[in-house]
DNA sequence: CGTTTATTCTGAACTCCGTTCATTAAGGTT
DNA sequence: AACCTTAATGAACGGAGTTCAGAATAAACG
């Protein structure tokens, strides 16, 4: 009897479609409303199914933002490698730039769901999943390609530190100018901030 | 008849008493446990007062945790301000490393309190009080005055694009070095992350 | 000083939310 | 078809912010 393990039929493959179906409301939800709107009982209703059917899915609703979160952070990681695939080779200045920029638009134009990304690990201190930090990882290399042409006498470690310090850069720049359109910052200035920070960053003397 | 409007007495000294009683029971909470520490039934126990007192004096509760953040807005400027009062002049690159170390260490001294300067903010959308910014507007000054010398051909929008975006990346740096220390970065890792941004940035060719 | 009016304080009650679990229904096995 | 195992259900629970009719207190007045 090879195969052993293929008892679950009907039920699994609900199961995983109310799953995928949730995730979708879910995303729905945070891109129009934020992640305040992730209801139970609304999620329930629009989903078509009892408030504790979420739960024989997902943990609990922490669990399915997550889910949405990994979507995101997916879909981040595409539009920041696609900028940079469709740039010129051999200038890592303007690659970085370009990375930068994207990360900017795909913030700007998915706004509550970028916001998810780092509000929920906030609130809940628990320990971060592996895929997060695979995927930043990921973040971090295509950072790391460009900064290493620049500056090819740093060591590993610099090299490392200046990475992290190039994209939390990025990151507060970001976040501090999409907050508060009023009154705030319109989406060329904060191109700005990004382009005159990284290029004074990369121009050694 | 002079002096007309007199007639409040008992009723307000009673009033401010409680308000800043409830402050001071807001930030110790938050202090010790974060944003989510602040619930009205325990507040109004640990005040002695009914559930019901609270909100004769804040408009809800996000009103409170406001008047908590406008104390670690203050403490957060002179804590900076002082900082770099102690240093040397005409070292413009030393006193923004200073400035944002103190920065640094005052988010790291008080956490919660710091994070709930940002994480009220963005949860409601409101408008943003004129003493909010009015404190950034000070911070904002701090950091442009010795960017100036650094950087004495800068026009007035260029240097106020440059103080935005150096405040916003070390508030990346800080913000994100400080989420989950665990397998993340230590303290000094993070000094050394502002210290070798500005020091790039600042170094022109 | 007593009475009356205005103000303030009180806390039970209302609403809303995430989560649970005894009960019910369905799926799979013999 | 009868049995058992598994999943789905939604009323109920606990806990949160906020409100508001009535009690208590302060002010005003005779």
């Amino acid at each position: 009897m090879p195969d052993a393990p293929q008892k679950p039929r009907k039920a699994d493959l609900r199961r995983e479609e109310l799953r995928t179906r949730l995730i979708d409301i879910a995303e729905a939800r945070i891109r129009c409303d934020g992640l305040g709107a992730v209801k139970a009982r609304e999620l329930a209703r629009e989903a078509d199914c009892a408030v504790g059917a979420i739960y024989n899915v997902f943990s609990d609703l922490n669990g399915l933002v997550m889910a949405v979160n990994g979507r995101t952070f997916q879909a981040l990681g595409r539009a920041v490698a696609a900028s940079v695939a469709a740039a010129p080779p051999n200038a890592p200045q303007a690659e970085l730039i370009t990375m930068s920029h994207a990360y900017l638009r795909f913030a700007a134009e998915n706004t509550n769901l970028w916001r998810a990304l780092f509000d929920l690990e906030m609130s809940t201190e628990m320990d971060v999943p592996q895929w997060y930090l695979a995927e930043l990882g990921k973040l971090f290399a295509l950072i790391a390609a460009p900064l290493a042409k620049i500056f090819p006498n740093y060591t590993r470690p610099e090299l490392e530190l200046m990475t992290r310090a190039l994209f939390s850069s990025v990151h507060g720049i970001v976040l501090l100018g999409l907050q508060k359109r009023i009154s705030g910052v319109p989406l060329d200035k904060i191109e700005d901030m990004i382009a005159i920070l990284l290029s004074n960053v990369t121009s050694q003397p």
